[in-house]
Formats: C-alpha cells, structure tokens, sequence
DNA sequence: ATTCGTGCAAACTTTTTGCAGAGTT
DNA sequence: AACTCTGCAAAAAGTTTGCACGAAT
C-alpha cells in the first residue's frame, strides 16, 4: 500500500506510513477520528487534519472505500475489492459480507439507460447478535 | 400522508403539509436545504429549522427513507417501497432502480450468523446519461 | 387549557482551508 | 533545491438545541 502511495505522486511520511497500517490492520469500518486515536498510541502528536487529509487523497485514488452508514461520520475499508457491509443501526457495528456467485446483485433493465454503473454498494441494515441479545 | 403525521401523534401544521406535500411530489430526492427553498415558494416564512425537525420526525417513524449518498448532506425519499438507486457521482442526481424479481439481492449464507436484516440499501453508482454526454 | 410546533439565534459536530515551518524526493 | 506534507488555528457546512411565542387538539 506504501507502494501506491508513491505510484500516485503521494510522499510517504511517518504520519502517512502509520494511518495506513492502522487502517490496513483493522477489519471494523473506523471513522476519521477513532483512526486518529489509534495512531496517536504510536505518534502521539499526529493531528486530525492529517488524518482527513491522508483519508482523503487515498480515498480520492481509490485506494480505500468510503462507507455512508449515518448522517454524520464517514468510515473507511481498506479493503476495496468487491464485497458488502452489514451494519448493526443500534451500536453502528459494521461486518464484511462477501458478494455471493455473480456479485450478488442484479441491475433492472432500466439501469442502462440511467447511465453507466461503476459501482454497486450493498447495505443490510438490521440489528447485529450483540444488540439483539442485550435487548432480552 | 398527512393521515400518519395523525396517527404518530403528530400535529397537522400548516408547514408540515406543504414539506409533506413537496417530498411526496418530487422524485429527485431532494436534501433539507431543497426542500425548504421549494417550500418557501408557498411558505415564505418557514425556517431551516422547522424542515430539519419536520424531516427527522418522518424519517424516526419511518415514513420517509434517507440516503446517504455523498459525505455530508443527507437526501429523503417519500417512496418507502422497495427499490434501488443510481447515483451519478458527477452531478449528485440520484434516480429510482425497480427491484427486480425476488428482492434484487441475495445475502450471503454469513448474515444469519451477524444478525438480523431489517432493510438492505443498494446502491448503484456511477455517471448518468447527462453526465458522460457532457463530458464529450 | 394543554400540549406540541415554530422561528430565531446560538451551539455543536464533522470536515475543509490558509499559513508558516518541517520533511520527502 | 523543489515541492509536498504537517500542525496549528480558524472557518465552513450541515445539523441540532434552548427558549419564548403561537398554533393545533
């Protein structure tokens, strides 16, 4: 990932190294600022807008996904092979599910004359386990 | 419409009406700021305030549905049928797709064991008609 | 009469931007 | 050396909230 960093006329500073393995090494959606939190465990002074800003430019490249769970907050994959989310609207848990067979979903005819599709996004929305057994 | 607004012990106001009266005409999926321009063509009065307010309150009660397309700016739809959406990412126009057949998606076997579905949001991304002729 | 909704203004949250100094190629 | 990135602070954009008045039931 490093690698397309400089592949895309992006510097690889130490901030930029660590944002990258933080989001790289976890597999649960963080928004901007938890990976920020996390990142300052091992540079202490890193600050949000760096964060934002190396977000940004990897997401611009589309190196990262963006996932629109809520209003507010954006959170990102770094997995950007295909693949689609649950997400639990009670605790904001977010889970990988894998596209099944033939990508999992089926355009309506209609769909070409709309325009081109470059991309389908696939949302379950629900109540995950954890939140479904603490309700009891 | 405006039967529910009753049957959610919400009062029947005179903006209510005419927010409901303008999401329910539209297909284009407008945002707040939107709608409360095109209400104020008959409501010059009303504030920004008032639609937010009027707009969470449906959407709590799921009689309208949110899309959450871009970052920032949350979009309404008054249609809480099933059905799809095209994104074009150049102009931000966002149009219905039919579900076809049996729902339009299958869920992989994983989601039984993540949770339970109430809703799955598909999203079709990409640029429109308008937008790949402009760019000509 | 009571309860809820509205408008105003201000607050809040998330995200973006201008700038000077430091780091990367 | 050139150019980009960082951190600070401030700003911008979208959304929410407290309050007093007005409207709906």
């Amino acid at each position: 990932m490093v690698e397309a960093l400089r592949a895309n006329g992006l510097k690889v500073t130490h901030q930029r190294t660590e944002i990258i393995r933080e989001i790289v090494q976890t597999k649960d959606h963080p928004d901007v600022e938890t990976i920020c939190r996390r990142v300052r465990g091992r540079i202490p002074a890193v600050s949000l807008d760096t964060v934002y800003r190396t977000i940004s430019a990897l997401f611009e490249r589309g190196l990262i996904n963006r996932i629109m769970v809520d209003a507010k907050r954006a959170r990102y994959d770094a997995d950007v092979t295909r693949h689609n989310h649950f997400v639990c609207d009670t605790c904001g848990r977010i889970v990988d599910i894998d596209s099944t067979g033939r990508g999992g979903c089926r355009a309506s005819d209609k769909l070409s004359e709309v325009g081109v599709v470059e991309r389908v996004e696939v949302l379950f929305r629900g109540k995950c386990i954890h939140c479904v057994a603490d309700q009891e």
